[in-house]
DNA sequence: ATTTAAATTAACTAATTGACGAACTCAATT
DNA sequence: AATTGAGTTCGTCAATTAGTTAATTTAAAT
């Protein structure tokens, strides 16, 4: 969750006009002087100031990321009000895992890990590589607000679990609906499979699966993926 | 909104256990090959191989941003699907300018900027530093799905402005409602302001001001901003 | 008007990057 | 068996960064 932070933090500094304005925002945000920032990261403030001036056209990564893990983890020292705060989201708890890998997988082999049997979808696609998944509670999923914007990650090429199905239709619906579509539905232990829910899979070219594994086996398993 | 997935790219890169891990995997979804993408940035493909393979352990932020900006400009040039399919959000329009600011603005500053009378709040509240912020209809906040969570950019410590704003209780009430509070609620052109809505606004210690000028004169002003 | 803290600038050194090119591995074609 | 293509490894070197100390400027607070 402050790795989220971390991330935005440092994509802001180095897409940016002025990666030392950013820098300096940030640093005022966590209510930091030079010289605090400068004994967090044991340099001297003068360091931090040639950073914030732009006397170094491009620091390192390694510089950005000590800085901006520096004013995090001092937040986090001081109770982590800074950070929290910036967190709206996380009163949905819909969503029950949500992981990007960093090399994509094979989608049968993801399917075949997790034990899963195909309800729709064949040929080359099975072949297509997913980034990333995510396990969300279907019916939590819909009477929450916001969530459909939260199951994609970075990308959408990946595979979405749905938990508490009865016969599929709903989440399927939803997809159908959303703008953005995953490769990959697999529904865990579903009561029944609705008709529609194979159409629509079809339809929208997704690769339908069941498994009768639970959320944490797959958790589990998944964390082998990277 | 290409920057917005650069940032996204740029901070996943910096943030990384391998950074070079997490450039390949992006090079991969941009379907691009080494050769390629070493031609997009006029260097040889050695170049590129040296930095996924991690041989500079600290890349410097230059050479990241020239990577992530070559992908996502290649696929614009492409017609842009990928970009464009890494984007759910972007059918709410609910949503009418979301800005962030380099530099802390007191609140003060802003409201006299905007031509804005003051409804609640006082004293040195009103000095404090915003960050940024957000426009959006009223109405379609309420009535799209998920535009709750994209009120915020990177920090709360921000001004919203609503439109279409009848006696601003609903917003007032969408706000206590939600975990995350801005400082500073802006209405615009409001017909009348309910009383609940300054009540709501003192109990969350919210500074509510209306002004008279509309999106487009407010957007320009703001612009001088940074 | 003085003092103090915070921020900026400058001069300098050691370590590292950014880039090249050439040699090399490893599958996949032909 | 030979050839292509994608990716990897590595020696080299000029340019740049990461860091230091010290002097100087700006801004706030007495």
């Amino acid at each position: 969750m402050q790795k989220q932070l971390t991330r935005r933090m440092a994509g802001e500094i180095v897409i940016s006009e002025k990666p030392g304005d950013t820098l300096k925002k940030w640093r005022n945000i966590f209510k930091l002087s030079q010289k605090n920032l400068a004994s967090l990261l044991n340099v001297k403030p003068s360091v931090v100031c040639d950073f914030e001036k732009g006397r170094r056209a491009s620091p390192g990564i390694g510089t950005v990321r000590k800085f901006v893990e520096a004013m995090v983890e001092y937040d986090k020292a001081q109770g982590g009000k800074i950070v929290s705060s910036m967190f709206a989201k996380d009163n949905n708890n819909a969503v029950y895992d949500i992981r990007e890998f960093n090399r994509g997988t094979a989608i049968d082999k993801l399917i075949k890990e997790v034990d899963g049997e195909i309800l729709s979808g064949n040929g080359d696609i099975l072949e297509r590589p997913i980034y990333g998944y995510t396990i969300v509670d279907s019916l939590k999923a819909i009477t929450t607000f916001n969530v459909f914007g939260d199951l994609y990650g970075w990308s959408n090429e990946r595979a979405i679990f749905f938990s508490g199905v009865h016969f599929g239709r709903s989440p399927m619906i939803a997809i159908r609906a959303h703008p953005v579509k995953p490769r990959v539905v697999i529904y865990i232990k579903p009561k029944a499979i609705d008709k529609l829910a194979t159409k629509l899979a079809e339809m929208e070219r997704i690769v339908l699966v069941k498994t009768e594994l639970d959320e944490d086996e797959i958790v589990k398993i998944l964390k082998k993926f990277n």
